[in-house]
DNA sequence: TTTTTTTGCGCAAACGATAGTATTATTTGT
DNA sequence: ACAAATAATACTATCGTTTGCGCAAAAAAA
């Protein structure tokens, strides 16, 4: 392994003068630089990342914890940050909660014990207590919540505007002509199933329409508990004529288990989704859905995080809401 | 921050006593290790992993370079991987080539940089050189291939039997009662896309039945490359009856585009693809497809390179073939 | 008891880079 | 021409941990 001590024997400068003249120090001469750096080039030297690390007490490394690397919306987002990440001689290690909480305190602990310089979190449908979370502020990290704020933290924050998401499908529906409209959110404390419910009550209310309070439903995120109430809703006298799913996922099932019972989809009952899931365009029929920008909220988050790092957590915290878009595709568009 | 000095100075005990009790080193005493581990409890005495790094020479991360994190297959790989190795204290950096070469020999080169102890490639559809992967050989960090083999170079190798999975879909065509068989392939030189082709002919073969060579084509993996051939074969006097095309995502997009020219699978032209996409089971109609498993793959990638890196890299190399299951959907089968 | 072996622990060097301060060489001012 | 200021480089401590070696005390063997 090549050192810098190897480049100072063979230029016979100092290892201090090596250094700075590695890293372009105003007190070392062009003219020395050069020689440093061309025996630098010629003898292959490589800063040992480890010292300098320990040196420098920084890792280059930002940590992200998502609730399912496999889900493409969170694998969009590190891919997102990856990019601009490493733009930025920055590195992106991944973590994963498996929306269980106690995985998800894990994973903060394992991040912190890491030293990583800046954490993303898109914390799990399962968390509503935020003590460990704030055990990396308490470290001096920068922490970014990404889509689901820290309640009661202080951190940077990136998000779709969950609401506005709402509020174009709600709207979208009531104008199409639906008057029956019924929402299955996620659990009551995810404060981004709320937005996007609120939001679609909005849009409804803002096209002169209203809804009804026991047309909401409030699930896990699970497929199973889903399929029932969409099950339950269609034995209803007062069928609903449309569903607002809060997550493309959701909304993908439920469409796939009314083909199978023969519900045609939107003529019986039509279903709006959120998130433009890749798969949601190759749906039967297309999935009505909203446009997010998983991608696009990871580059933020590294610039985000990287520009708090160099400036040593200085500045204020950034708060950054992205406005969404309408896709309006077959599953709520009424045949003329 | 507190080091293993302020231990030493609470226990009275010198700092190499403190660093051997704390790894259970077997000259320390029993009755030295409870205070020792008693005192650094107290004190929430946290490794500086910079230091040890610094000192052992190694980072406890595991690089993985894939052609794309967003792309389902990766994702589920890195998921996998990240899983198995968290258990083992390691840490998992994600670097994507976007399936471009000098992005793929510039991953590799920042993750040598950031001296990762293992690395793990899926390599790009545009590469078939790989001078720069023998470098990480050079730098005696043990490398290990998914899926696509790094030609010339030793090293561990985990895929998913890919002649199998060719051969299931194959068999399965021509048992269906299909005759007149088409391929859509990948780039020429790749060798996973050759090894589904020729499993596809073996199995086709297998089954009594022979396909024309003329019927198998080279793409690019790009939708509008693939989408261009299907429409050629489409205006041909004798047209396919069906069609293989070797990864779902093609597949998934050959069925939506037949489905917007009214064409219809299978009855027109049965469609199969491979890899079993989440969605691929969602399709109208629903695909069939080869259930690869890229998440254990990951994980058998995780616990091979551990091994490797805690062996010291004495070990043989280590080659795992996967067997994938057939999924038999709505989209080959001939309705009675 | 004396000698040898073993046990338990401390001392100090080392890892490679950085940065504060000391040192010398050069320039500037008077 | 000499003091003062400045420029360019060298010396050296430091970061926290690990580890080879040494040493004293305890245990075992003689």
């Amino acid at each position: 392994m090549i050192t810098i001590k190897d480049v100072a024997e063979k230029t016979g400068f100092s290892i201090s003068t090596i250094s700075r003249a590695l890293k372009d120090h105003s007190d070392i001469t062009e003219k020395t630089k050069l020689i440093v750096r061309d025996a630098a080039r010629e003898l292959g030297y490589q800063p040992n990342i480890f010292a300098q690390n320990f040196k420098n007490n920084r890792s280059s490394i930002i940590g992200v914890l998502v609730p399912d690397i496999e889900r493409g919306y969170y694998s969009s987002i590190i891919s997102g940050m990856q990019e601009r990440a490493i733009e930025q001689k920055y590195f992106i290690v991944t973590c994963q909660s498996k929306d269980s909480f106690i995985d998800e305190i894990k994973g903060i602990q394992t991040l912190i014990g890491l030293n990583v310089d800046g954490i993303a979190i898109v914390h799990s449908k399962e968390t509503s207590n935020f003590i460990e979370h704030n055990n990396i502020i308490k470290n001096n990290i920068p922490l970014l919540a990404i889509d689901r704020e820290l309640t009661g933290l202080d951190t940077h924050f990136v998000s779709n505007d969950q609401f506005v998401a709402g509020f174009m499908i709600g709207e979208h529906l009531a104008k199409e002509g639906y008057n029956n409209i019924a929402i299955i959110g996620g659990p009551e404390h995810l404060i981004m199933s709320q937005q996007r419910i609120n939001g679609c009550i909005a849009g409804i209310r803002s096209a002169g329409k209203q809804i009804k309070t026991e047309n909401i439903f409030y699930c896990d995120l699970q497929r199973e508990r889903e399929i029932f109430v969409v099950s339950e809703l269609l034995n209803k006298a007062e069928k609903p004529d449309a569903i607002f799913c809060i997550y493309d996922r959701g909304a993908i099932e439920i469409i796939h288990y009314l083909n199978q019972r023969n519900v045609s989809v939107p003529q019986t009952v039509a279903i709006a989704g959120c998130g433009n899931d890749f798969f949601s365009q190759y749906l039967c029929p297309s999935l009505t859905t909203v446009d997010l920008s998983p991608h696009k909220l990871g580059e933020l988050a590294s610039e985000i995080l990287i520009n708090d790092i160099v400036s040593g957590g200085t500045g204020q915290k950034v708060k950054n809401v992205l406005r969404p878009k309408l896709l309006v595709r077959d599953s709520t568009q009424k045949l003329i």
